[in-house]
DNA sequence: CCCGTAAGCTGACCAGGTCC
DNA sequence: GGACCTGGTCAGCTTACGGG
């Protein structure tokens, strides 16, 4: 996936509030939006290097966006809004999954039973739904969603089971927006529920896959270039 | 096309509880 | 009564989708 638009570097100051960083370019106080809503707190820490790209719209609040961290010597994606959905959405239409090949209809937020999930694959009689979810925290080489509790991803879950138990395919996709990890894991400590139906889902015949992207703030790309096994033990 | 809403689920604030 | 903790409420910004 390229990354779009006019990339600035910049150093973190302070989180605002969910939506609000302060962050100073070339030495001046600025306001950034954060597309991610978990906590980052170990990534949006005083005084980290990072990349915010820069709006020319005037009817934001902000005038930039906060899309990348500097963490352990490598780039770490934040933005949980749009590119770990748009980064499967390419690897889909390009055919980066051997097991998705033969679906021959790829649609984008998709309504079944009481959610919508990010992706529906079609083929006659066949349907497979996929979740998404961005993967921003990482330690020890393990990645660990969510970052913070989450009702939504745990409906998300237990939607899929339905689906499955409804004879149809499901998976979730964790998008690891950085490179360092070998494994991803559901977050115990944070959020149990979500970690259970996990399980259970896993149980029911939910595929769970995982995915490392590497991401180039020189070449303005972030890619997955490889997959990582997703461990519930 | 415009507007409302959902999605991302924190952090600030306030009320109420506990403890010394 | 003050210091501290917990739980509930709500505003904060942007994007994308769906309906009128």
């Amino acid at each position: 996936m390229r990354i779009e638009g006019e990339l600035v570097k910049a150093k973190f100051v302070k989180r605002l509030n969910r939506f609000v960083a302060l962050v100073e370019v070339d030495g001046v106080q600025e306001f950034a939006h954060v597309p991610n809503t978990g906590r980052l707190k170990e990534l949006l820490v005083d005084g980290a290097a990072v990349m915010v790209r820069k709006y020319d719209k005037t009817d934001r609040k902000t005038r930039f966006g906060l899309i990348l961290v500097r963490k352990n010597g490598i780039w770490v994606s934040i933005d949980s809004a749009n590119a770990p959905n748009r980064i499967m959405y390419e690897a889909l239409v390009q055919g980066k999954f051997d097991k998705f090949r033969d679906y021959s209809e790829i649609r984008r937020e998709v309504t079944v039973l009481n959610s919508r999930f990010d992706f529906g694959l079609f083929s006659e009689g066949k349907e497979y739904y996929i979740e998404v979810k961005g993967v921003t925290l990482v330690e020890n080489r393990q990645g660990f969603f969510p970052d913070a509790p989450t009702q939504r991803g745990t409906r998300h879950l237990e939607e899929l089971t339905k689906i499955r138990q409804n004879g149809k395919e499901a998976g979730v996709a964790f998008i690891v927006q950085r490179e360092d990890a070998d494994v991803v894991r559901p977050n115990d400590r944070t959020d149990k529920n979500f970690a259970n139906a996990l399980r259970i889902a896993a149980e029911a015949g939910v595929d769970l896959m995982a995915y490392v992207c590497k991401v180039d703030a020189e070449q303005r790309r972030m890619d997955i270039v490889r997959e990582i096994p997703v461990i519930i033990k």
